[in-house]
DNA sequence: AGGAAGATCTACT
DNA sequence: GTAGATCTTCCTA
């Protein structure tokens, strides 16, 4: 297991949402390692992009997305957290949706955050994986290559299968682009 | 100060 | 499939 280096994120978002696909979100969390092999992502560009949150400009809540390549923007939505990656150089917001994991280690507390059995119901979802990690607002804006944080992004050079594209999830705007990626044949995505 | 919208999830039918 | 929960942020007044 080794961590990423923060050049990767510098690349355009639908660029990093494929290249993270099957490495591992790492979470420490009160003396557990608390893990996930990401195999759900979307990208969410900058500017022009009406479905992004950065399309009106900075503000209070995006203010991550317009940070340093590689660091987390944590947002929330109705109950619950999502957490993203930033991507590009400094100052252009644009990141890419974590939306599903497949659980690995610190199975148990994932079942004990979310009070959810099925393991493959605790990560199945942008809101659900921020549950079973406990990532909160007060992660936000954490650089996630570095051996400092509690939350990373790592490879353990696993060899996945092919990548399925397809239209993002849950947008009301600009949903016909074809911006999410997934890990074909993988039990733990969010949807088909 | 109040209201509306949202990159969601669960529990029903 | 659809309703409802119920949080943060932004917009308007």
């Amino acid at each position: 297991m080794i961590l990423t280096n923060q050049s990767l994120y510098r690349e355009k978002p639908e660029v990093v949402a494929k290249k993270i696909l099957g490495m591992v979100l790492v979470r420490k969390y009160q003396n557990t390692i608390v893990s996930g092999r990401i195999v759900e992502t979307e990208a969410y560009l900058a500017n022009e992009h009406p479905a992004s949150h950065s399309f009106n400009g900075r503000t209070k809540r995006n203010e991550a997305m317009f940070g340093d390549a590689g660091q987390s923007y944590v947002y929330s939505i109705h109950r619950y957290n999502c957490v993203n990656v930033v991507t590009e150089v400094k100052g252009v917001p644009s990141a890419v949706l974590i939306r599903a994991l497949e659980p690995l280690s610190g199975i148990e507390v994932m079942r004990e955050l979310r009070n959810v059995e099925n393991i493959k119901r605790l990560c199945s979802g942008p809101g659900k994986l921020c549950q079973a990690l406990h990532i909160t607002k007060e992660d936000n804006m954490t650089r996630l290559f570095s051996d400092q944080s509690s939350i990373q992004i790592a490879s353990d050079h696993y060899k996945h299968n092919s990548i399925v594209t397809t239209t993002r999830v849950g947008i009301s705007k600009a949903k016909e682009l074809p911006l999410r990626f997934y890990l074909a044949g993988n039990q733990y995505i969010s949807r088909k």
